[in-house]
RNA sequence: GCGUUCGUAGCUCAACGGAUAGAGCAACUGCCUUCUAAGCAGUAGGUUGCAGGUUCGAGUCCUGCCGAACGCGCCA
C-alpha cells in the first residue's frame, strides 16, 4: 500500500467522475499528494485545485472547495481544509494510520515494492514493469589500473539504482563494459613487461625508460604473479634471437606482447571485480568485453548496417574547435603519435550524428581502417538492445558527460528511441574530492599516490563508503571526508541511521524479555500478531503521528527516487526517519509515560512496540537498498 | 570558442513548479539515579551569484551576464 498514491487515485477518479468538470485523465497529470509543510495544520496536502483551475476556468479556492468532498469521502481522511491559494490540507484518519502500520507489519521487507497494474500514473502505458528489461551499465573502468574513490561513486550509485528499480518491480541487468582493446592495453602490457624484467634485474633498478608507462605499484604484484607462473619465460634476454628491435619500442610488437596483455587483463579484471565485491557490488559475471564484440563481428555489422541505411558516409572532418593554445598542444601530440597526420584532408567513415542533435559528425572508422572507440561503443549499446533490453541506463563519470549526447544521437541514428523518449538515460556523476582533516588529498593516478578503493574500504569500511556516496545528488561534486566517515556521531549519517535501527532492535529485545517474564518465563517469541493486533489508536502523540506519516510516505520516496534516477532521496528519507525516531525516543527521558517500554499501560506499550517494529522494518528496507548493514546493536 | 554540470546560512548540503527555503557541522543555552546521551530540545545565522522573462505561484523552467569544475582527438 502506498498511501499517497492510494489517496491520489481516489481523488483523480472522483474528479473524472464529476461530469460538470469534464476533465480527462491527462489533465490530472500534475495533480499530486504531498507532505504538508511543517508549519501547516495537516498531514498531507494536494495541489489539485491549483493545477486544474485554469483548465476548468474556475477560481482555485472555489474549485478546492468543490473538490473537498471527494477527499472527505475517503476513509483515510479525517478532515480537510482549503487554504490560501487553493491547497487542500488533509488530516489522516486513525484508520489510515492503523492500516499503514498493519500493512508494513504484514508485508515486512516487501513494503514499498511495486505498485500493481491499476497504477494510474498518467505517463506510463498500460504495460506493467515486468514487461521491460532495464540494462544498467556502470563503473566500466578501463582495466589498466585498480578502482579508485571516483569509480566507487559510480559503482554505488549504479548498484543502488539497480536495487531500487528491482524493488519497484523492473527486471534489471547490471553490466560492466570492459575496454580491453587498443593502444592503452598494449601500454599496459609494456608496463607489465617493465616491472617483470625489473624482477630479474640485479642491483640497481632502473627507472622507466619509456614515458607514459603505468607507474602504479599494482603492476609489481602483477609481475610477481607472472613470474611465479611462467618464470623467466618472457624475458627478452633469455633468447637473443627473439629480442625485438629496441630502436622503436613503442611501435614494434615483441613476442611477449599478446600473452602479457592477456595476463594483465585477466589480473586487473580479477582485482577490479574482487574490489567491487568488497564494496558489495556484484555484476554476476556480466563483464562485457569490447574485444569480444570486435571478434564477434558486431562492429563490422553495425558499420555495414549504418552505411546501408545512409546515416554513415565517407566524409571529411572540420578542424577541431579547441582554442588556439589547446589546438597547438594537440597538434604536437598528434604529430608525435602519428607523423603522417593529415587527417583533416582525408576521408573517414562518419556517422551523421548532426542530424540527430549532435553538434558534429563523428568518426566511426578512420581512413586507414581503424575502428574508433565511438564505433565500438555504439555497437555495444545496440548489442544491449538486441539482447532484449528495452531501456538503457549508463552511469558516467564527469569526464564522459560530453559522450552522452553523441551516444544518444548515435542511437537515434540507429533507429532506437526518439527525441522525446530516448532509449538511453545517462546519470552523470561528478568527481569525488577526498578530504582529510578538512584538507583535500591529491589522487593523481600518474603519481601513483591516489587512494584506491581497496585501501579506502580497509580504512573506513563498506557501509560508510556506500552510504556517504549517496548523500549528494549524483551530478553535484562530492567531498568525502575521511574523518566524518569514521565518526560515531550525527556528523556521520551512516551511524546516525544505523543507530536508529539498532535502538529499535534493542527496545524490541527488551520487550521480548518483559513478555517472557509475564508468561512466567516461558520462552515465547513475539509473534507477528502481537504487533498487527495492537490497538493503534493508542498512538496519539504528535511525534508518533509524524513517525507514522514518514513510514506511510516511504513508498512514495522509493517511487520518485526510481523514477528520477536519484538514489540519494532514499538516504535523505532514512536520515529524516531516523531523526523522528530519535526524537520520539528522547521524549521518554522527559516523562516515563512517554517511553516505549511502559508496562503500566500494556495496550499503549504494545501499540508503541508495533510502531517501533514498523520503523525498524522501513529502516532495514532502506539500508538494504543502499547495500548497508542494518545492525541489531552497535558495537 | 562550443558543450555538459554546478553557484542556497560562516562550512558541507537538502528542498517531484508550491505555502513562512530546511538539516548537519561550527557558536551559544539546556536535558543522563536512562527503553543505548553514538541521542534530544532550544537560540542565533538567508535579498537562494546578478539581471530580466514565463504563471495563480520560481531556489527549481526560459534568456543574458558573472564565477567554478569537467569535456571538446585518426585515445580508450
Amino acid at each position: 500500500m502506498n498511501l499517497a498514491s492510494t489517496l491520489r487515485d481516489s481523488l483523480v477518479s472522483g474528479i473524472l467522475a464529476d461530469g460538470e468538470l469534464a476533465l480527462e485523465r491527462s489533465d490530472c497529470a500534475r495533480v499530486s499528494i504531498d507532505l504538508a509543510p511543517a508549519n501547516v495544520d495537516g498531514d498531507l496536502a494536494t495541489n489539485a485545485a491549483l493545477m486544474l483551475a485554469q483548465r476548468v476556468r474556475r477560481a482555485p479556492l472555489e474549485l478546492a472547495r468543490a473538490l473537498q468532498p471527494i477527499l472527505q469521502a475517503s476513509p483515510y481522511v479525517a478532515s480537510c481544509t482549503v487554504v490560501k491559494p487553493g491547497f487542500i490540507n488533509i488530516h489522516l484518519s486513525a484508520q489510515a494510520r492503523s492500516e499503514v502500520l498493519r500493512v508494513v507489519l504484514e508485508q515486512g521487507c516487501d513494503y514499498g515494492g511495486q505498485r500493481l497494474a491499476q497504477d494510474s500514473s498518467v505517463n506510463q502505458d498500460s504495460s506493467t514493469n515486468q514487461d521491460s528489461l532495464i540494462n544498467i551499465e556502470f563503473v566500466s573502468a578501463n582495466p589498466t589500473g585498480p578502482l579508485h574513490i571516483g569509480h566507487a561513486r559510480g559503482a554505488v550509485i549504479g548498484d543502488v539504482l539497480a536495487n531500487l528499480l528491482t524493488k519497484r518491480g523492473y527486471r534489471v541487468l547490471r553490466e560492466y563494459y570492459v575496454n580491453d582493446r587498443g593502444e592503452q592495453m598494449r601500454l599496459l602490457a609494456r608496463s607489465l613487461y617493465w616491472r617483470y624484467s625489473e624482477l630479474f634485474a640485479r642491483g640497481s633498478k632502473e627507472p622507466p625508460t619509456l614515458a607514459g608507462l603505468y607507474p602504479g605499484a599494482y603492476l609489481i604484484e602483477c609481475a610477481e604473479a607472472l613470474k611465479s607462473r611462467d618464470g623467466d619465460k618472457w624475458l627478452e634476454e633469455r633468447d637473443a634471437r627473439r629480442v625485438s628491435a629496441p630502436a622503436s619500442p613503442l611501435t614494434s610488437s615483441p613476442f611477449w606482447l599478446e600473452p602479457l596483455l592477456e595476463f594483465a587483463r585477466e589480473y586487473m579484471m580479477e582485482r577490479i571485480s574482487s574490489d567491487l565485491l568488497a564494496l558489495g557490488v556484484d555484476f554476476r559475471g556480466n563483464f562485457i568485453s569490447e574485444q569480444a564484440l570486435v571478434e564477434a563481428g558486431k562492429i563490422e555489422k553495425l558499420l555495414a548496417d549504418l552505411q546501408r541505411t545512409g546515416v554513415a558516409k565517407l566524409g571529411r572532418l572540420p578542424p577541431p574547435k579547441a582554442t588556439r593554445g589547446q589546438l597547438a598542444a594537440k597538434e604536437v601530440a598528434t604529430s608525435r603519435a602519428s607523423p603522417d597526420a593529415g587527417y583533416l584532408s582525408r576521408e573517414h567513415l562518419l556517422l551523421e550524428t548532426k542530424r540527430f542533435g549532435d553538434n558534429e559528425n563523428r568518426v566511426l572508422q578512420t581512413a586507414d581502417g581503424k575502428i574508433t572507440y565511438f564505433a565500438s561503443d555504439i555497437a555495444y549499446h545496440v548489442d544491449k538492445l538486441t539482447r532484449g533490453a528495452n531501456h538503457l541506463i549508463d552511469i558516467f563519470g564527469a569526464d564522459h558527460s560530453g559522450h552522452a549526447q553523441r551516444l544518444r544521437a548515435a542511437l537515434r541514428a540507429c533507429n532506437y528511441g526518439s527525441e522525446t523518449s530516448p532509449v538511453l538515460e545517462v546519470v552523470s556523476c561528478q568527481i569525488v574530492r577526498l578530504l582529510e582533516s578538512g584538507k583535500p588529498l591529491k589522487m593523481s593516478k600518474r603519481g601513483g599516490s591516489f587512494l584506491d578503493l581497496r585501501s579506502l574500504l580497509t580504512r573506513v569500511g563498506r557501509d560508510a563508503v556506500r552510504f556517504l556516496m549517496l548523500t549528494r545528488k549524483s551530478d553535484a561534486p562530492l567531498d568525502f571526508d575521511l574523518d566524518a566517515a569514521v565518526a560515531k556521531s550525527h556528523d556521520n549519517p551512516v551511524f546516525y541511521v544505523q543507530y536508529a535501527h539498532a535502538r529499535c532492535c534493542s527496545v524490541l529485545r527488551m520487550a521480548q524479555k518483559i513478555e517472557m517474564e509475564a508468561q512466567n518465563g516461558v520462552e515465547e517469541k513475539l509473534e507477528d500478531n502481537f504487533f498487527t493486533q495492537a490497538d493503534f489508536d493508542k498512538l496519539s502523540q504528535k511525534t508518533e503521528r509524524l513517525l507514522i506519516r514518514d513510514i506511510a510516505l516511504f513508498p512514495r520516496t522509493l517511487e520518485s527516487a526510481a523514477r528520477s534516477l536519484e538514489p540519494h532521496r532514499v538516504v535523505f528519507a532514512l536520515i529524516g526517519l531516523a531523526s523522528v525516531l530519535h526524537s520520539w525516543w528522547n521524549e521518554g527521558n522527559k516523562a516515563r509515560s512517554l517511553r516505549i517500554i511502559y508496562p503500566d499501560d500494556r495496550a499503549t506499550m504494545r501499540a508503541r512496540l508495533a510502531l517501533v517494529r514498523a520503523a525498524q522494518i522501513v529502516l532495514a528496507i532502506g539500508l538494504q537498498l543502499c547495500g548497508v548493514d542494518a545492525p541489531e546493536e552497535m558495537a
